[in-house]
DNA sequence: CAAAATGTACTAACTAGTTCGTATGTCAAG
DNA sequence: CTTGACATACGAACTAGTTAGTACATTTTG
């Protein structure tokens, strides 16, 4: 096991470059891209800004590496859900859970993607990653619908990617715009049992919507 | 009326302060409060960077100017439109359609909004004008829901607040959200048929989660 | 003329990115 | 199992360019 030296320094690059993207995550999302501080970023870490530019070259470099870093880890979430199992109305409601729960669990991940929307999504289309990622989710809805109407449960036939929309519109808007409508009406968003209220809500919505 | 003089000068207070807040709102909209420069915005005013600090004092002065005149041009907007003399359900979905159609027309308020929940709404609680606005959009949904319920018309008793808050939800999301979700989606958002099917789905949705 | 409105040119502070030098790990040769 | 040479990993201090904000002078207007 590697020990630290006299001076405290040590070598371990992907602890390092784990550290400086961790760090990278909460500046970026709480203060934006411009907002940033490369400065501040260093401070905060155990390594010094030299590191930033050698790992990730720019600014920038460092905020597309934690854009895609955030979009990485929502992926192996909603493949393991294993919803082809379930019958369609309670796989659309656990999928809906899903995306409600990570959401409310990710305020980060949520700032980030606003962020990136106010700079017209320019690093994501830089991407080859990231753009690939959510084409599962469609396919998964897809079935379930396809199922769902076949059962006669649903009777209208939605298009999959308009439904989930509408499911990120109300998990994402919840999280995203949490201080803005908390401010004006005076509702803590993060509060247990409207988180409780607005999951079942959502669901109801959406459920009603492809029954009606 | 006043002309220009010899040197192309003519004092015109009104006209300057309109001519920064227009600029400002394009700059602060696109760049974020921190990516915006004050230099920018002066080139594009047909004044001097002395009268943005003349007139607002400071960059942040500026942005609060620019937010509230943002939200106070909502205002007139909602309470024209007479619901109380139209059938629950309908008046319900004029309600849905203007908000949709408002943020389908300003992107950059919009944009502003998404922007002053990154910076955790500091500026907007400072604002004693921005908070009193949007009180009357839940008094006329309240209204709705209550005749809607009493006519037997809406099966569920929701909350007024939870109601505006789908509504917002989605209108909002798909302008705040149109260059991510366009660009993994590879949809676009501001194509007229889409815009008219979602105005209807979002309608639907919400109906029909209130009968059933 | 006095007050309000405006333009020009400047500055102090900040900030992304770099330079230069040092430490650490590893791997082959002795 | 040392040694030493080379690549990788790292730190402190610096720089060039930018940016919010200002001092001072001038013009317009009532």
């Amino acid at each position: 096991m590697a020990e630290r030296s006299e001076n405290g320094r040590k070598n371990d690059p992907e602890q390092t470059k784990e550290d400086i993207l961790l760090v990278a995550t909460q500046e970026f999302s709480t203060h934006g891209l411009a907002g940033a501080r490369v400065d501040s970023i260093a401070e905060k870490t155990r390594t010094s800004k030299r590191m930033i530019y050698y790992y990730f070259g720019s600014k920038e470099g460092l905020y597309l590496a934690v854009l895609e870093q955030s979009y990485r880890k929502i992926r192996s979430l909603e493949s393991d859900l294993h919803l082809s199992n379930l019958e369609p109305e309670e796989a659309l409601r656990t999928l809906i859970s899903t995306t409600f729960d990570h959401d409310e669990a990710n305020p980060d991940f949520v700032r980030l993607v606003s962020i990136e929307n106010i700079h017209h999504a320019a690093h994501m289309l830089r991407s080859e990653a990231i753009r690939d990622l959510n084409v599962s989710v469609i396919e998964t809805i897809a079935g379930i619908l396809e199922r769902g109407f076949d059962h006669g449960i649903f009777r209208r036939k939605a298009d999959p990617i308009d439904i989930h929309m509408m499911i990120s519109a109300f998990c994402f808007f919840r999280v995203s715009n949490r201080y803005t409508f908390g401010t004006i009406f005076r509702r803590n968003l993060s509060d247990g049992d409207t988180i409780e209220r607005h999951r079942g809500m959502i669901a109801d919505a959406v459920v009603s919507y492809l029954k009606s």
